[in-house]
Formats: C-alpha cells, structure tokens, sequence
DNA sequence: TAGATTGTTAATCGATTAACAATC
DNA sequence: TAGATTGTTAATCGATTAACAATC
C-alpha cells in the first residue's frame, strides 16, 4: 500500500474495475490481463496496469491478474469487503426504485431505511421497509451511526436536508436532486440527474 | 464560436452551469458573476471565465454575465434551445420512475416511447405512455427519427438492446444498467449507476 | 526456452490556476 | 472616477501514454 495521496480519478475508476471484474467471476473466468479488462472498459491498458499499481503488486509478469485475488484486493481498498447501511430521503418515484433495487447487497451496500416529510406517506410499506418521518431523521441516522444517504427528494429541500444530514453524521451523499450541495470538506457527494447527463450529450448530436 | 475541439471535459461542465443559472433566473436574478456561480458551484471563477470564453465573449468586464443571455447562449451550444424526443427501454421501477419524472421538459427533453420484452408488461399504461413491445423498437425508433435512449433494462441484455439502439440511428445513450457498453465512435454512452457512484465514496469513509 | 504481461520510468499531453491588462 | 470583473496569457500542475526491463 502507497502512502502518497491517491489522485480522486484514479480511485473513481476503481469501482469500473470492480464490476467488470464481478462480471467476469460470475462467468467462470479465473484470470485476466490489462488488456483484455481495458477492452472491456474502453480504458488503456496502461492506464489499468498504474491505476491498480498503486495499491501493491496484484499481477504476474506473463499472466496478468488473478480474478478471485484482484476482487479482493479492490474490495479491500474501496472498503466495500462489508455491508455498508445506507438510509433513502425522499419516498418518490426514484426513492421507491432505490428501495427495491437488488443490485446493492452484492456491491456493499444495504439499504435500512427510507424516510419522507410527507405525514401521508410515513408509515407506507416499501419492500422490507416502512417509511420514516424526516422529522426523526436525525436522531435515527445519529443512533444507527449511518455514514452513507442518498437524497430523493425536490431541489428546494435538497440542502436543507444535506444539513440535517452532516449534523446526523453523514459523510457520503448520493444525491439525485438537481442542485449543487454545499458540505464540509469531509462529507463527499455524486450526483446523478438524468438531465444534466443527457445534456452531456447533446451537444456531439 | 471557436473552431477547435473543444475538450470533453469542458462539455460536461457547461450543464451544471445551465442548471445553476436556470436555478438563479428562476428565483428572479438578472445577472451574475464567473465568482459567485463558481461559489455555487465549487468550481474556480478562472475555470468558469475560460469554459464561457471557449464559446464567445458572453460576459462584461465589470459587471458580469447577464442570465437571460447567458442562458440562450449555453442552451444554444448544448443544443437543448429545442425538445428532443427520448424513449425508454426497460418498464421496472426505473424506467417508471424516469418516464413519470417531471425534470425533463424545461432542460430539453421529452420522453415519447417505453418498450419492455414481457408481454405481460406491455400494453401497460405509465403516465401518458403505453409500453410497447421491445421487438418493435428499431423499427419504431427509426421511423420516428429518435436519437436519444435511456437503458433502464438488466445488465445481461443491455449489449444486445444496445446493437439494436445503434442499428435504429441512435446516437446518444444513458445506461442504467450496470455494464459497460460497446458502441461505434459516433454514440455516447453515459452511466449511472448508484453502487458504483457509491463506491466512490467509501475509499473517503 | 519463447511468449506474454506486469510494474515503472520518462516523455508527452492536457487541464487548471494565477495574474493582469482591458474595459464596463 | 473608482471599483469590479471579464477574457486571455503564461506558468503550474497533474494525468495519460509509450516503452521496456524484469520475470512469470
């Protein structure tokens, strides 16, 4: 393990690497080759040999890289090896398709609550959970220890929820409303919107 | 309007910068300054002053950039001063969840068409929409000239959904499946994908 | 052994920042 | 006029690529 700072682009394609390698695990396959990975990812192959370099030596010379070994490894280093419990603000349209999405537990993370402001829908069952009144969020996220919320709810909320968020000791924020956050320099934040993505494209059109 | 290439990263900037000045017109301000939408934005003024001045002198020395303008220009240049049409391929939760959202039509898009391969889901009703038939999409997609999908379907069948995309003359992809995606030079893909955006953030933790 | 592929160095390429003249 | 802020240049910083010795 390197002692130096990590570059954020390099620990942001680590997760690339991570799904194409569950992939190919769940298809048998036992080993791969920079190559054969960037291939797959549309990422140079030297690009891929430096960026997992600089956790340790992963590979062989002649080989490439163990599949079961390098999924461990990037598990380790992303701390995904554990069950992170994440909570959902917002029981919407996207908050209940977060809900009932399958795809976190075998990625490293587990959803254990939803919340909403909403008095009429606190109470709804959702999946395994039932939704929780914003009003006790707080509290609720504090108690439990959550680190990790992704945020579902309407732009004119978005930060004040943020706020309450980082109070409750929140350090990683999903956030699928359609608004830059403001947070402390510990607390991290991805966005997604749908809109802003497909704007990324429009102009090649 | 500059004639050289313009840098891909640049591109997907310029979207935040339309969100954060529809956000500020929409609350009634009239001009605004490269220091307080980076403030906004936690991006440098420098930063933003150099991505404007790729595209023209849209600013004056001081007193700032006038929205409205501003506005139509960044519009103009992300080509969304018009409505594309948008289909959907995939009816779970996610593309219910996208096809009812209604953050699309004021930043340039309209979703017309949802295709699913269940034949008990197609003919279902969502919102305005009925599902069609995925076994229709090319010839559909291609009749009705659409350039733009969102890709709401399992990883296992995206490739496939995405040859057939290709063939109909789409040209821009958004991929919620969480796979990487082959296309020719021409199409663009984006991803989303929570656990790997949350993957992202655990390294910090 | 011969072929394949890593880890790493040095070179290249590109993006960001700082600074300031121009000017509203 | 004085203050503010742009557009742009040059300097800095950082990321990517090419190449190859080491070695499985």
């Amino acid at each position: 393990m390197n002692a130096e700072k990590i570059p954020d682009v390099i620990i942001a394609r680590l997760p690339l690497y991570l799904r194409a390698l569950q992939h190919m695990s769940e298809n048998g396959l036992k080993s791969t080759s920079s190559q054969e990975l960037g291939e797959k990812l549309g990422i140079s192959a030297a690009q891929i040999r430096k960026d997992i370099s600089q956790f340790g030596e992963f590979g062989k010379q002649g080989t490439g890289y163990a599949i079961p070994y390098l999924l461990d490894k990037l598990r380790e280093i992303l701390k995904v090896d554990r069950l992170w419990d994440v909570i959902i603000v917002g029981s919407g349209d996207m908050g209940h398709a977060l809900a009932r999405y399958q795809g976190f537990t075998d990625r490293g993370f587990n959803v254990v609550m939803i919340f909403d402001n909403d008095k009429d829908k606190v109470g709804e069952k959702i999946g395994d959970l039932t939704v929780k009144d914003s009003a006790d969020l707080v509290e609720k996220v504090k108690t439990a220890g959550i680190k990790i919320a992704m945020l579902t709810i309407p732009a004119s909320v978005a930060q004040d929820i943020t706020d309450k968020l980082v109070e409750a000791g929140v350090k990683a924020i999903l956030n699928y409303a359609p608004i830059s956050l403001s947070v402390p320099n510990d607390v991290k934040v991805q966005y997604i919107d749908p809109a802003t993505h497909l704007q990324r494209m429009t102009y090649y059109l």
